[in-house]
DNA sequence: ATTATCTATAGATCTATAGATAATGC
DNA sequence: ATTATCTATAGATCTATAGATAATGC
């Protein structure tokens, strides 16, 4: 039953993993340590050997998912070819990242479910914020053209309203629309879908 | 015990007021029937009788929620004094309204909640949507300035998030930092907060 | 007689703890 | 010997139902 050390490190890893996932999919009140343990192989009792609380584990799935975001966002900065801001603004309002909630940014998904809860949770996402506003600068630096430019925290507003709300529509058109009028507006096009008009 | 036919109406409307203010506070989960009920001055056990159940009671909420806001969001526009759009915008991005969960705005609150929840409670959201970027419209059409003119939907998306945002961070100066980007933005005040530099 | 609300409770589920088990690490 | 994980369970809480109670409405 016992596992190394080694192991041990990698299961709780698996564990955080798991809840940063199943949070975003089903809010912090939405899943239960139960499915948390059994999505990483394990069973429930071992959690409070792992965690102090489940609100320890939301802390730590919520630091994690938002580091790796930061880290993942600034590396499309880097790579994101001669256009990084048009690169992220529109792999971040695209139906793929609108339709998986549960690998997809944390702000639209568990945003309101933290503000509710402790402070070490605003705390993290607070970080969070601060990261993500700082890659957007980057990435507006090193565009081509100058544009409009937003201010990169209004950008960032912009960007989380427009995926919560396309989540919140049934009719496909409009929820395209909401993300494709996010996009348009960002990058400066503003001959968006009426261009076609005769 | 009983009461009269129109004492329970005006119950039931209790109800559904309270766990409109409840359900923004706390979450759909965070809060109980017991609770819900407690709020409306009644006990648990004749919720069954004017709801068939929590998720019932979840979407007559929130409908009665979109349509006051969207309502009163159309007065706003009406009495909004000179630049209806200035007035929506400046309160909607206001430090009262981001310290007033539990009466304000749906969307940043209730809004990932919903997005997982039935379907009914979409098709409630979505028409509220399609409501607010209406209002929106008819503001800006009433606005006296010709502005950089970001589109309803757009607007919306900034407003929604920008808020969301904002209850996500402990430092008031970057809450408000949030907040009052997202208004010169909008209002298309681009020497905001620098402009007292020397 | 009907019925809106109440008290009481069933049954499920959730967080957290206790103690057993068996493999690691010294 | 230590300890990571397991089974089992306590205790709280939550949704939903059952039946009692007492005032309305015919």
């Amino acid at each position: 039953m016992r596992v190394s050390r080694a192991q041990a490190e990698e299961n709780r890893r698996k564990v955080i993993e798991a809840a940063g996932r199943l949070f975003r999919e089903h809010g912090f009140d939405g899943i239960g340590l139960n499915d948390l343990m059994g999505a990483a192989g394990l069973t429930q009792g071992g959690f409070y050997k792992q965690f102090r609380s489940k609100d320890d584990l939301a802390v730590e799935a919520c630091n994690r998912v938002l580091t790796d975001s930061a880290e993942g966002l600034s590396d499309m900065v880097d790579n994101g070819g001669d256009d990084p801001l048009a690169t992220v603004i529109t792999r971040y309002l695209s139906r793929p990242h609108r339709d998986q909630i549960g690998t997809g940014c944390i702000f639209p998904s568990l945003g309101a479910d933290a503000a509710r809860r402790n402070p070490d949770l605003i705390r993290s996402f607070e970080a969070g914020i601060r990261s993500y506003i700082a890659v957007l600068d980057r990435a507006g630096q090193a565009s081509p053209t100058r544009r409009p430019q937003t201010e990169s925290v209004v950008m960032l507003s912009t960007m989380v309203g427009a995926l919560l709300l396309s989540r919140l529509v049934e009719d496909e058109v409009l929820s395209g629309r909401i993300l494709d009028a996010a996009v348009n507006s960002l990058l400066g096009c503003d001959s968006g879908a009426d261009a076609e008009a005769p």
